[in-house]
RNA sequence: GCCCGGGUAGCUCAGGGGUAGAGCAGCGGAUUGAAAAUCCGCGUGUCGGUGGUUCGAUUCCGCCCCCGGGCA
């Protein structure tokens, strides 16, 4: 069985192209790992791979989700697994690429057995959450979870929620599951990770031009077309970066420099967070700061070949 | 060339004889089924340069440089 490749980086880093270059070249498939190029309808605004980049090279888990869907990262930890099992039998090479340190930590580290939580509890919490707030949830939370309430920040609301949901679907505070993971789908010897670290400033300006980039490419049509289908603005895809800020645009609220200038302010964040991430969550993945494929390449495969011996040629 | 106004954080600016703040940008951190989410924390500075007055100058004075505007 060969390891399995895990392409991890801030956004705009180059990981789309990058994944599909070294599945061309070790005869593997792209499995997706970006919580936001699951959905169908964010295909340029999640900076999706086209038709044309993607030719030759089988993909999976992009854009098959729609976005009233809720997803989240079990539904995608269990439809990566189902991929990477198949792959794993027809001894080829999975190559999972996205941002979403997350998903990528579920898979290589495990994650909890909670079950899933019933629909009308989750809608009850978030009516919850709009009407109480954070300090709301955390005074619900701390007779059932008092550890719980005690760790999480101040204004944590997301994750209060997700504590209380839980106990409400459960009766068990959620650091019971907590403290038993599930074996992770990858083990320590099936896989292999790699971190993109470019140079903060080039990667910012990087950010800023492909913004203007996917304006141009109709960001804005499919903003709209999202927008007309009336979907509840706190659902997933509708909080892609720039999603909110081309709405109000839409809506004739800001103007469209101001959206922009908001849009890639949020995606500059997220890419700081990323670094953060990868310093702190992957400490041992190799990282990759050179910015050119041939030499993003040759690390990668030198490192590689160390561990699947059944590797052949140099990249050249 | 002359006359005004202004050079203070990356940007826009406030302040004022005891080495300095605000907004935005940014930086650091957390992260177990919404994670492109959700949070917590942090001013990051030759106060244009150079002489002088002063115990002490970013602040007052002189000269120089730069940027606006006006008059020629």
């Amino acid at each position: 069985m060969h390891p399995a490749i895990l392409i991890h980086g801030p956004t705009a880093s180059g990981k789309t192209a990058l994944a599909i270059e070294v599945a061309k070249r070790l005869d593997g498939e792209v499995i997706n790992a970006d919580s936001m190029q699951v959905y169908r309808d964010l295909k340029v605004i999640s900076a999706r791979p086209d038709e044309e980049e993607m030719a030759g090279v089988p993909h999976h888990l992009f854009g098959h989700v729609d976005a009233a869907e809720r997803y989240s990262t079990g539904q995608w930890l269990e439809e990566a697994r189902g991929r990477i099992r198949v792959l794993q039998k027809q001894n080829k090479r999975a190559v999972l690429v996205g941002g979403t340190g997350l998903y990528l930590l579920a898979l290589t580290q495990g994650l909890s057995a909670i079950p899933p939580v019933p629909e009308e509890i989750r809608a009850e919490v978030r009516d919850i959450t709009e009407a109480e707030g954070a300090e709301g949830l955390r005074a619900r939370l701390a007779p059932h979870d008092p550890e719980t309430a005690e760790r999480l920040g101040t204004g944590d609301k997301q994750r209060l929620a997700r504590a209380y949901e839980i106990w409400l679907a459960t009766g068990r505070p959620i650091t019971d599951f907590h403290n038993e993971r599930q074996p992770p789908v990858l083990l320590d010897r099936e896989w292999i990770g790699f971190a993109l670290t470019p140079p903060r400033a080039k990667l910012y300006a990087k950010i800023d031009r492909r913004f203007e980039g996917m304006l141009m490419q109709g960001a804005m049509a499919e903003a709209r077309a999202l927008i007309e289908r009336d979907l509840d603005p706190e659902l997933p895809a509708m909080k892609a970066h720039g999603m909110p800020w081309l709405a109000a645009f839409a809506r004739g609220e800001i103007s469209a420099e101001f959206a922009a200038e908001n849009a890639k302010r949020d995606t500059r964040r997220y890419a700081k967070r990323q670094f953060t991430w990868i310093g702190r969550q992957f400490p041992f993945w190799p990282r990759i700061p050179g910015t050119e494929m041939a030499e993003r390449m040759r690390v990668i495969l030198a490192l590689y070949r160390e561990i699947d011996r059944e590797m052949e040629a140099d990249y050249s």
